[in-house]
RNA sequence: CGGGGCGUAGCUCAGUCUGGUAGAGCGCACGGUUCGGGACCGUGAGGCCGGAGGUUCAAGUCCUCUCGCCCCGACCA
């Protein structure tokens, strides 16, 4: 493919632009790639169409590769679907709802299952046709409270869902690990830098879950990871390794919990020093606010609890620190002094550390006290028993013991093992060679395009602009005319412009009639990979400049030489 | 939704406190000089000062309401 500047519609912006925080937005916006409509929806003007619709064919060719067949569903989907699902109810105002002329419900898709699960339920009746695997590339809209960074968190998304259908969960295995295989080529064909890691699942439900991650300081997630044993995951979903053992009890262990006065004593610190108790010996008892009742939290009072593992334990799909008043209504005192003694009202989850202590001081539900000396399982015996630590860097590996490191990363990709979530509540079933009817197992996987691009921004530009790794880029090669007022130097340029269509290079000609300061400060912003300069300067010795936007080392070729020494230098980046 | 901030030329922003003729730089158009890293000189076009209401002789500026956008937080593939 190739082009000409002057009939493109490029813009590229001298200023930063006023709304962009990130460097992949500035960038984008600066470089004429995107353009705001209105918050998290954009334009994909030319430019940046061309290196989405570049990512789309390697997802493509990625996917069919791994047996999966591309098909298009509606964005605007009726709510029966999502009745029968459950998630009309279930999602918030997240979840774009509309009605049409005959007041009649309907969403604006934030996600496909529901759809695809009706088109698979309508025609696959037997095991002799499973596995299923059909995928889109579609935008999105989810209704996000606050959208930010430019295509990382937009409202609107371009994204590549994918859907598996399959008789039995091994069959899933399969289809599960051929994904992760397809994921990871398509990053890395890329060029990004990514980690694959252990995620929660969210609301769309199911069981195993991996997030791919591209390594960003800009990320908004944080990954906790192993080197030694590889061991990676969300800090959402990570486990850790046990805590070190608090130090030694240096009281007596009483046959009773001891009440003592605290007063104004809220927090961990100032309990643990007004005691002179290590925090490892005090526990934290949080109350928190769900949508199946109030529920306590226990943990270490030096660890802090993780909300998400708390939410997937209790089965709850809201929770939030609950108010003062309900902290008075449970626990019969403010925030501050409550305590799982006699806590009898709501359920509560201790996390494995509580229960390791041999002995502890925690809120006595009563204002300005705590209780020294209670022993865990004498004193108070919780509903459940599991793991509520938020993983921190430090923290042990839970495999290998190793002590795990922090990074941060972009989630590009997300993929999940449904199980029977939807197939069952929509009655997606099938036919074994037994002749028994069971829903099909489902898996689900998803690839943000819009974020994927953005995110090679983040992980490869300069000051200048963007460096594009060559297959993201717009165009592969640029083109440069220098002097466009000297009619020998347009004649050359011209002609090289026409071998190089002939060619079949992906090149975009820069054929204004703009100072050469522009031009060149145009293609390092846009970060074409490699460009060709034809100047007087060169020309009067029969050559042409060629370099690389990643070393921006000048080379020549003489001007019969040109296709070819470009040829292989995109062959030398790609 | 809570907290903070901003809406003035295509873009980036002054002017708002203290009411009195709508500004700058960049971009754009035209002319000239320039021409290998965002040139220079001259001329010019371009504004319902986000919107509605109010106070006032007079509102970009003060008051009320509204809409939009950005940042922090809670939420999320």
């Amino acid at each position: 493919m190739a082009m000409r500047w002057t009939k493109n519609f490029i813009f590229t912006l001298r200023q930063e632009p006023a709304d962009a925080e990130v460097i992949s937005h500035r960038l984008m916006m600066r470089a004429g790639l995107i353009s705001k409509v209105a918050a998290g929806i954009y334009n994909y003007l030319p430019l940046g169409w061309r290196s989405i619709e570049k990512l789309e064919n390697i997802i493509r060719e990625e996917m069919e590769n791994a047996g999966s067949a591309e098909l298009l569903m509606p964005a605007v989907q009726p709510s029966e679907l999502w009745k029968e699902s459950g998630r009309w109810f279930q999602y918030g105002p997240e979840l774009l709802r509309l009605k049409d002329r005959h007041e009649r419900d309907f969403c604006v898709g934030p996600t496909h299952e529901e759809v695809i699960t009706d088109i698979v339920r309508r025609s696959v009746t037997s095991y002799r046709q499973l596995p299923v695997s059909l995928y889109q590339i579609q935008n999105k809209f989810r209704d996000e409270i606050r959208p930010r960074f430019g295509l990382m968190r937009g409202r609107e998304f371009i994204m590549k869902d994918a859907y598996t259908f399959h008789a039995t969960s091994d069959c899933l295995d399969e289809a599960y690990r051929a994904m992760e295989a397809a994921y990871r080529r398509i990053f890395s064909r890329c060029g990004l830098g990514f980690t694959q890691v252990e995620a929660d699942t969210g609301n769309i439900g199911g069981s195993d879950s991996h997030e791919f991650m591209v390594l960003a300081d800009t990320g908004e997630d944080a990954i906790i990871s192993c080197a030694s044993c590889g061991y990676g995951a969300n800090v959402e979903k990570a486990e850790s390794g046990a805590p070190p053992e608090a130090p030694a009890w240096p009281q007596d262990i009483p046959d009773t919990p001891q009440e003592v006065e605290t007063p104004e004593m809220r927090s961990i610190e100032e309990v643990s020093q007004f005691l002179k108790i290590s925090p490892q010996h005090l526990i934290k008892t949080l109350i928190f606010e769900t949508d199946d009742g109030p529920v306590a939290a226990l943990i270490r009072g030096d660890l802090e609890v993780n909300e998400v593992k708390l939410k997937n334990k209790v089965g709850c799909t809201f929770l939030e620190l609950a108010s003062e008043e309900r902290i008075l209504e449970v626990s019969g005192c403010p925030q501050g002094f409550s305590g799982p003694v006699g806590m009898e009202n709501v359920r509560i989850f201790a996390d494995s550390s509580v229960m390791a202590l041999k002995v502890a001081a925690t809120g006595a539900n009563k204002t300005d006290a705590h209780l020294v000396g209670v022993v865990p399982g004498r004193d108070f015996t919780p509903a459940e028993v599991c793991d509520l630590r938020l993983a921190q860097p430090g923290d042990t590996c839970p495999r290998c013991s190793t002590v795990m490191g922090e990074a941060r990363g972009i989630e590009v990709g997300h993929v999940f093992k449904l199980g029977t979530k939807y197939s069952e509540a929509m009655k997606c079933n099938f036919l074994d060679d037994e002749g028994r009817e069971s829903p099909m197992t489902m898996g689900c996987y998803g690839l943000g395009v819009g974020r994927t691009v953005a995110a090679a921004i983040e992980q490869n530009h300069d000051e200048k602009g963007i460096i594009w790794p060559l297959p993201l880029a717009p165009y592969e090669v640029d083109l440069i005319l220098l002097n466009s007022d000297k009619p020998d130097v347009v004649e050359a340029a011209e002609k090289l412009y026409g071998e190089m269509k002939d060619a079949g290079i992906d090149v975009l000609f820069d054929d204004r009639p703009e100072r050469p300061g522009v031009k060149f400060n145009d293609m390092d912003l846009i970060g074409f990979p490699v460009r060709v300069v034809v100047g007087k300067r060169g020309l009067d010795k029969g050559e042409v400049e060629i370099s690389l936007r990643r070393d921006g080392e000048r080379r020549t070729a003489p001007l019969g030489d040109v296709i070819n020494a470009v040829k292989s230098l995109l062959d030398e980046v790609r």
